[in-house]
DNA sequence: CAAGGTTAGTGTATACTTTACACCTTCGAA
DNA sequence: TTCGAAGGTGTAAAGTATACACTAACCTTG
């Protein structure tokens, strides 16, 4: 029935960034491509195959943290993707084979979408690895692999979630504005909220706390600053 | 950085039937467990090993068929588990030794859940392969490996969908009463609805139409038939 | 064939939630 | 001092959610 199976396994991270210029999407050039044709698609999601001694949630971790610096950032699981010719393009074949010396041989990725603020993680784009860029969600090229189809899917999931769980504020930094939170969701959720009435509902959530401290820096009226507090008494 | 990775890819089928009785899962007694203790768990989710050359969903339809026969049901992946001590009970790993003859090899699998209608298909629940169970939800005992860990979060997420996508007519017989649908929900949701406001909200949704057909052979006022048209022009 | 058992099926009043909408405030820059 | 730019606020109307109790239709039994 089973005979013998011999592929692999990767995880690929679709780490999502937000701050007051949009919505974004951290990609990685895909190095040691041998020199020739420049134009097919050079840029992925930071992922690789998982060791044999990690766990899923773990190699994701790890993964974007070889590949990025980026580290103890919200990473959860949304799907694996298991197509058995999900990496058919021969350019992406020949990439694989170059880096990894593997032959042609299957890989099954589990897919992980990872929320950060660039305000907090980003105000020093330098200090990550070479060749790590944030695209804006709306201009994201060609991928290579099945990675479009990736980001797709992640992105399906952020809306689904983003409503139901408190995860938004993993997008926005430890101090945010409501005009951060209601661009946000007007973003991920692609449509436009009042902002009275969105204030209002936030002013129902409990986990929101106004902080003794306002916007500076701004030339415009300063804003209240909120923060997020997990635990004040559920709902 | 990688290095040789050794591992196998399974998918596990987390199948709802209901009927007027209840939710139950699907669950299959371990076959060729060499003799001796008789107590551990003796049953699992239905699962296999992907075959080389299969998508993840083509995997799980082909092993839910051979092991239950069940074909043409409603599949969707929920989530992949990959903790490399996830297969650690010692009986665990001797029965894969005896049925695969694998040795102490890492096992990472990917989780569907399934709904079929009790009703629809197993009038007849001799024709299914021998060794074949529809425990009751709420009686499942311990199962092998981590399948009671997968088991919940596959409720967990049929939980989630009910409500947003129309997955809710997958569990039920193609001719239903609202009575039928309503105590779907309340098992599912785990709460109880009123009637009266349970059917308005149901007349809202127009792909639940009214058939020109009562039911027949109950003793008390017969109900009317309702069946599920998904696309009576969407919301 | 009458009575009793059992589930089907229906409407309304009230509380709550959602929507739509416009003006004054506060800061920095010129 | 004025201007530009975003912050911050309340109310009325529409729609949605909730709570609640009786009659209708079938089968069975005496």
């Amino acid at each position: 029935m089973s005979a013998s199976q011999s592929l692999h396994l990767s995880v690929d991270c679709v780490v999502f960034g937000y701050d007051d210029t949009g919505l974004r999407v951290l990609v990685i050039d895909q190095k040691g491509l041998p020199d020739g044709d420049h134009d097919g698609p050079k840029t992925q999601l930071p992922g690789d195959l998982i060791l044999m001694d990690e766990g899923l949630d773990q190699a994701a971790e790890r993964v974007l943290q070889e590949l990025t610096q980026l580290q103890g950032i919200y990473l959860k699981q949304f799907m694996a993707f298991g197509d058995p010719y999900r990496v058919s393009e021969l350019k992406d074949r020949a990439w694989l084979q170059s880096v990894r010396h593997l032959p042609e041989q299957r890989i099954v990725t589990v897919g992980y979408y990872g929320l950060v603020s660039l305000q907090d993680y980003n105000p020093r784009p330098a200090s990550f690895a070479g060749g790590v860029q944030w695209l804006d969600l709306n201009e994201v090229g060609p991928l290579a692999f099945d990675h479009n189809a990736i980001l797709d899917q992640a992105f399906e999931s952020l809306k689904e979630q983003i409503e139901h769980h408190h995860i938004s504020f993993e997008l926005l930094p430890k101090k945010f504005t409501l005009t951060q939170l209601q661009a946000l969701y007007e973003l991920v959720l692609e449509r436009k909220f009042d902002k009275r009435n969105f204030r209002k509902n936030v002013k129902k959530m409990n986990h929101v706390v106004p902080l003794d401290e306002k916007q500076t820096g701004v030339m415009h009226k300063p804003a209240q600053l909120f923060s997020y507090h997990p635990n004040e008494n559920s709902k």
